[in-house]
Formats: C-alpha cells, structure tokens, sequence
DNA sequence: GGGGAATAGTTAGCACGGCTAAGCAGTTCG
DNA sequence: CGAACTGCTTAGCCGTGCTAACTATTCCCC
C-alpha cells in the first residue's frame, strides 16, 4: 500500500474543493449561506453566537451573512424572550426549500464524477469522508 | 458498506480544507496567493492565462492577484519576448521561501491528524487521495 | 501587404465575506 | 447600584470572484 503523504492528501483536497467550489450557477447559494442554512435545518434554531463558532467565523462575519438571508427570506431573526441580547434564528420553509435545492444542483457535479468509478472507489471515498469528517471536527 | 453520498463526501471535503485553510503561516498568504506560488514553484514560469486557466479563474482575478503578489516582492513579470502580447510570471527567491514555510506549517497540521489514525485509515485516506487527484484532474 | 478577427492583459466597477475596532443593549455579580 | 461581561450590530478595510470594456499585439485570409 502506498504511503501517505500530508502534502499528497493536502493537494488533492484542496484541488478538488476548489472544482467543487467552481460549480455553482448564479441562482445558487453561496459557499457561507449554504452551509449556514445547512446547519439549521439539520439543528434547529440557533443563536447568531453560536453558528458563528460551529462555522468558526467571528461574529460580525456571520451577522452579515444572516442579514443576507434574512433580506432573501431564508432565515427568520426573533429575540429570545429569556435574554434580551440574544437572537433566536430560524429557518423558513423557503429557507429549507434552497437547502434541498441547491444540494442537489451542487452535487450534481460531484455526482457525475463518482458515476465514473467503480463500486471500490467509491467505497474508499465513502470511509475517507467518515474519516475526514472526524479530522475537521478535531 | 455505507453508501456513499455526494453531499457527505462534499461537506467533508469543504470542512477539511476550510481547516487547512486557516492554517496559514506568519506571511500571511491567501489560499489564491498560495495556489499560485505553489503552482510556480512546480512548474516554472507561466502566463497569467496559463495561471488562470489552471486555477480556473478568470483573467482579471489573476491580475489582481499578482499584482498583489508582484507588490510583495513574490513574483516577477516581464515581457515575453517572443509576444508582445504575454507577460511571463517568475516566482522569486522570496516567494518559494513563502511556498516552503506555508507548505511545511499546512503539512504540519495534518500530520498531526494523521498521526492519530491507525494504520487501515491511513491507507484508505492515501487511496481516497489518488481518487480524488483523478476527479478533481477530470 | 492590408485589415479584420482573435488573443493577452489590464482597468473599472460590483458583490461577497473574511477580519478588527468600536458601540449599544442587556445581563450578571460584587 | 454600578462595573464588568456578553451578544449582536455597525463601520470600514481587504482580498478575490465576476462581467464589461479597453489597449496592444498577433494571426490569418483576401
């Protein structure tokens, strides 16, 4: 088996990110949006705080980003009646709606390219995406 | 044998080299800027379209982004000779100095990792490596 | 050889999303 | 009560993606 080089691994993850990232259309969410909107319809309502931390980004950053999707009527804003500093923000149904939609145009790329492989491949791919999913959260 | 979802594989993919990402060194090179130094550094001097096309990008985010580059002392651009047209770009002493000193600090990050994970994942991540160098070459 | 088409690079201007600094409102606690 | 802390926002900088439009040069075909 061959060996595993950290500058190997790296350059393919970064080339084939930065195709992934090259496949969007302009009805399309953006990278931060998307993935924003992701983690609320997977989680429920959260705090501005606390999206930013899970997309660890400071907080302004991710204000900017909920004003977008608040202007486009994908997210809803609310005070938490328990805390008058915090914001309670949560997903719409049209919200919910681009999450299913735009997945599915994103992964249309990557789609057609697993098609290429075969079962084996594809096998590996799937245990590498476990793995690096573990490697991203540490 | 899980199955493999694109939309799982994708969001690992862009949750690990959003980490990779960050970990920039002290020259505080963007991951475009770093991109094209790197891809000087292995393959000698290019044109801006060349640049572009292989980052895939556009001609006038490659100019801006070598002017930054250029401004810094990282690049050279001269003349083609041969056609009036082209510029040549030429990564500089200082520049691949920032190459090696990025590479070493993102390398060092994900060694780290790596060297967390039994010999089985390590495998399974170099094979997912030359997969995703095919897909992403493709 | 001359002239239009194509190519290379740039400039201008917009959008977006990182960041820090600073400010305001609300909560906590000595 | 008042100071410190927390949560969010605003303001403003920067990098980098884009398109449109411009200049300069080269190519190619009549």
């Amino acid at each position: 088996m061959s060996v595993l080089e950290e500058t190997d691994l790296r350059v393919s993850l970064m080339k084939v990110t930065r195709r992934l990232r090259a496949e969007k259309s302009d009805t399309e969410l953006t990278d931060s949006q998307m993935s924003v909107l992701a983690v609320l319809d997977r989680s429920g309502p959260l705090t501005p705080r606390a999206l930013a931390d899970f997309e660890r980004v400071q907080p302004p950053s991710m204000t900017r980003t909920l004003a977008s999707l608040d202007a486009r009527g994908l997210v809803d804003r609310e005070p938490d009646p328990a805390d008058g500093r915090q914001i309670i923000v949560r997903i719409t149904p049209s919200g919910a709606a681009a999450v299913t939609a735009t997945r599915r145009q994103r992964d249309a790329w990557l789609a057609r390219r697993l098609a290429d492989l075969d079962p084996e491949e594809r096998a590996v791919l799937a245990r590498a995406s476990q793995i690096l999913r573990r490697i991203a959260d540490s």
